[in-house]
DNA sequence: CCTTTCGGCGTACAAGTGTGCGCCATAATA
DNA sequence: TATTATGGCGCACACTTGTACGCCGAAAGG
C-alpha cells in the first residue's frame, strides 16, 4: 500500500509479501510441503527467481514463519505473566486471549500446528523449541503463583507441558468450528486446565487425600 | 515372501506392498502430501500405472492407512477396557501398552499424527473420527471405573478427550527419543493422566475440598 | 478346451518443478 | 557525477509429476 522510498524498506516489503503469500496459499488447502516456490512467487507477485533474493530456499521461509508465530505466542505468555503478577486467576483469561489470537491468526497458527508434526526435521525442531520455550515460561508463571499462594507442585514444568499441549492441539482443532460452538470449546479447555492444575496440586500436597480419593 | 497361488491373494499382497511402501517413504523424511504416486509405485516395485489397479488415487491410499492405524488403536483400547473389567488400575498399563505400540509401529503412528493436522481435509476428518471414537471408548471405560468405585465425574467425555490428546501428541513426540529417556517420558505421561483424572474427580466430588485446596 | 477377466507394463504427453545464468534499471555510495 | 551494489526479470534446462491408452500373459470360469 504505502509506497516506500528507501531500498531496505522496499526489500522488507516484498519479504513480507512472500511470507503472506505462503500463509495464504497454505490455508487454501495445502501444507507447506506441497507448496512450491513458484506458487509462492506467483502469489507474491514476483518472478520465481526473485524469491532467492530473500530466502535461500523454502525451508528458510518456513523457519521465518515459525519465528513470527512464536513471537506472537511469547507475547501472549508475557501478558499472562503480568496478569498473574496482578494476582488474577489466570486460566480463563489466558485461554480467552489465546483462543482469540488463534482465531485472528488462524492461518499462521495452523502452519505451526501442521509443521509441528510435518516433514522437515529442521522445521519440526524449530517448532518444538518454541513450544519448549512456552512451557518454560508457563512453568515460571505457575511457580510464581505457587509461591504466592504458598503451595507447591511436584513438577511445575510437567504441568506446564501438559497445559501447553492441550491448549495448542485442542485449541487449534477448534478454530475451524462454527462460532456457536466456540464458547463451549473454550469452557472445555478451561476445564481441562483446571483439572490438570488442580490434580497436580492435590497430588503433591496431600498424601492422605491421595489415598482417600484414589483408593476409596 | 510366501508365493501366493490364487489371484486374490496376489492382489492383496501387492496392495499391502503399496501401503508398506508409502509408510516407508513417509518415514524417511516426507509427509504424505509430498509423496508422489510414482515414488510409492517404485518403492512397491510396480509400474506407476499399476497403482490404479488398487487405489483410485493417493487420497484413498491415505484413508486406508488411517483405517489400519485406527484399528490397531481400537484394539489397544479394548485391551484397556478388559484390564479395567478385571479391576486393575489402568493408567500405567494402558500407557505402557500404548507407548510400546507407538514404538513398534512408529512409522504408521507418525502418519496419523502428521496427517491429523495435515493438508487434506478428508484425511483430517477421517483421523478426527478415529480420535473421537477413541475418546468415546475411553469415556466408557472411565465411566465404568467410576461406577465401580462409586464416584462420579463432571463429564467423562471431557476427561477422555484431554487424556487422548495428551497421550497421542506427547506420546508421539517421544518415540524419536533415545531409549534412555523413554522411561522418564512414560512416567511423565502417567503423571499427566493421573493429574487430569484426579483433578476432575476432585472437582466433581468435593465442593468443600475445592475451597480448601484452591482458595487455601 | 475356449473365452473372459484382470493385474501389470511401456509409452507418451502436457504441465509443473527448482534453479543457474546473465541482463537491466536504479538506489546507494564514493 | 561516476561507480557499484542490488532487487527483479526472462530464458533455459533437466527433471518429476499424474494419468490416458493399449497391449500382454495368465488365472478364472464356462
Amino acid at each position: 500500500m504505502t509506497e516506500p522510498q528507501t531500498r531496505a524498506e522496499q526489500k522488507q516489503q516484498t519479504r513480507e509479501a512472500i511470507m503472506a503469500a505462503a500463509i495464504k496459499r497454505m490455508n487454501d488447502d495445502k501444507g507447506f510441503s506441497s507448496l512450491s516456490l513458484r506458487e509462492v512467487a506467483k502469489e507474491a507477485g514476483i518472478a520465481p527467481t526473485s524469491f532467492y533474493r530473500h530466502f535461500e530456499n523454502m525451508e528458510e521461509l518456513a523457519l521465518a514463519l515459525v519465528n513470527e508465530a512464536g513471537a506472537a505466542l511469547y507475547k501472549i505468555m508475557q501478558d499472562t505473566r503480568e496478569a498473574e503478577e496482578k494476582g488474577e486467576s489466570i486460566a480463563e483469561g489466558a485461554v480467552a486471549v489465546c483462543m482469540s489470537h488463534f482465531r485472528a491468526n488462524g492461518p499462521l497458527v495452523r502452519v505451526l500446528a501442521r509443521e509441528a508434526t510435518g516433514n522437515s526435521p529442521i522445521i519440526r525442531r524449530a517448532i518444538q523449541k518454541v513450544l519448549n520455550e512456552l512451557t518454560r515460561q508457563l512453568a515460571v508463571v505457575i511457580e510464581m503463583e505457587m509461591k504466592r499462594r504458598q503451595r507447591n507442585l511436584t513438577n511445575p514444568t510437567w504441568i506446564a507441558e501438559a497445559i501447553i499441549t492441550i491448549v495448542f492441539y485442542i485449541g487449534i482443532s477448534t478454530i475451524d468450528l462454527p462460532a456457536s460452538k466456540q464458547a463451549e470449546a473454550e469452557k472445555r479447555l478451561v476445564h481441562h486446565i483446571r483439572a490438570i492444575y488442580w490434580g497436580a496440586e492435590a497430588m503433591a500436597n496431600t498424601q492422605h487425600l491421595e489415598r482417600q480419593i484414589m483408593l476409596g
